[in-house]
DNA sequence: ATACTTATTGAAAATGATTTTCAATTTCAA
DNA sequence: TTGAAATTGAAAATCATTTTCAATAAGTAT
C-alpha cells in the first residue's frame, strides 16, 4: 500500500498512482496557505518538471471529489484549494500572509433557529468565514 | 435629478446617466436572486435592445465600488451579484430557487473572543451566509 | 518477469468569462 | 448650442478552465 493516506484514497477509488499525483497532492499538503492551481503547477515542478497544469487541474478535481481538499473563498477570488477540515470545522484566513487555520465551536443553532421563525426559511447549511492577521503578520 | 438614489449615487460619483446604466440598474434593483452578468444582460436588453455586455460589466463593476451591489459566493459560482446589504446583515439563499433573503442579529462576539484566544490570530473581520429553502420551495 | 487492458499523461485546441482597445456616439456643463 | 470628456458596442485580446487526442505508464492477469 501507499504510505500517504490521500494516495490510498485515489487508489480506493479506482484512480492510478503516478509522479503526477504524488506532486500534486505533496504539494497541497506542505501548503500552509490555500494554492490556485498555477500556485500548485508552479510548486510541484520544482520536483517534478516535466508536470503538466492540466494534470494539476484533474487532480484537484479527484481531490475535491473525494473531500481532501476544499475550494476557499475569498474577496480576491475563490480559484485556491487547501487541505480540507476533517468534520465540522471553518476557516480562519490572515489576510496579510493567507495563512490559513481551522476553528470549531461555533454554535450557531440559536442564531438558526431565530432567523428560521423570522424568515421561514427552512435552514440546512451554513458558511462562516473570519478574516484576520496571523501571530506573525501582526 | 434622479428618481433613483443608484442613480443618483453614480452622479455623484461623475459617472454620467445613459439608458444602459438605467437598464442594469434597474435590473437588479428588481430582482429577488443574485444574478451574474450575463443573466443581467439577457433581462436587461428585452427593455433596451441594443445594449452590450460590456456595459453590463462596466456598469455591475462600478456598483460594486460604490458598495451598491455586492458578489454573492455559492458552491455553484461567484460571478452574481444582488444588491448590497445595509449595515451588518448576512445573506441567506434558496437553494432550490436562489431567492436571497438579508438577516441580522448575528452576535458572534463570544466566538471570535474564544478563535482568537485560541489560535493567536487578531480576527477583522467574518463571513457569514446561510443555506436553505425559502417558504415557498419548502 | 511479461503481456495487456485501461487510466493517465502533456500538448494543443476549444471554450467561457472577463478585460482591453478603439472609433463613433452621447452626456452634460459651460 | 457647443465642445470636452465619458460612454458606447463591437471586435480583439487575455486569462482560467475544459476537451480532445495520440503516446505512455500503471497495475492486473498471465
Amino acid at each position: 500500500m501507499n504510505v500517504d493516506p490521500w494516495l490510498d484514497q485515489l487508489q480506493e477509488n479506482g484512480c492510478r498512482i503516478t509522479d503526477a499525483r504524488r506532486a500534486v497532492v505533496e504539494t497541497v499538503q506542505n501548503s500552509m496557505r490555500a494554492l490556485t492551481p498555477v500556485e500548485v503547477f508552479d510548486r510541484a515542478r520544482k520536483k517534478y518538471s516535466t508536470l503538466g497544469l492540466v494534470s494539476v487541474y484533474r487532480t484537484l478535481e479527484k481531490l475535491e471529489e473525494l473531500h481532501l481538499i476544499q475550494r476557499v473563498h475569498q474577496p480576491q477570488g475563490c480559484q485556491a484549494f487547501i487541505a480540507a477540515s476533517h468534520g465540522h470545522e471553518h476557516l480562519l484566513l490572515c489576510q496579510n500572509c493567507g495563512q490559513a487555520a481551522f476553528f470549531e465551536g461555533d454554535n450557531l443553532d440559536a442564531l438558526i433557529k431565530s432567523i428560521s421563525k423570522k424568515t421561514g426559511y427552512q435552514i440546512q447549511d451554513h458558511w462562516l468565514q473570519l478574516f484576520g492577521l496571523c501571530p506573525a503578520c501582526q
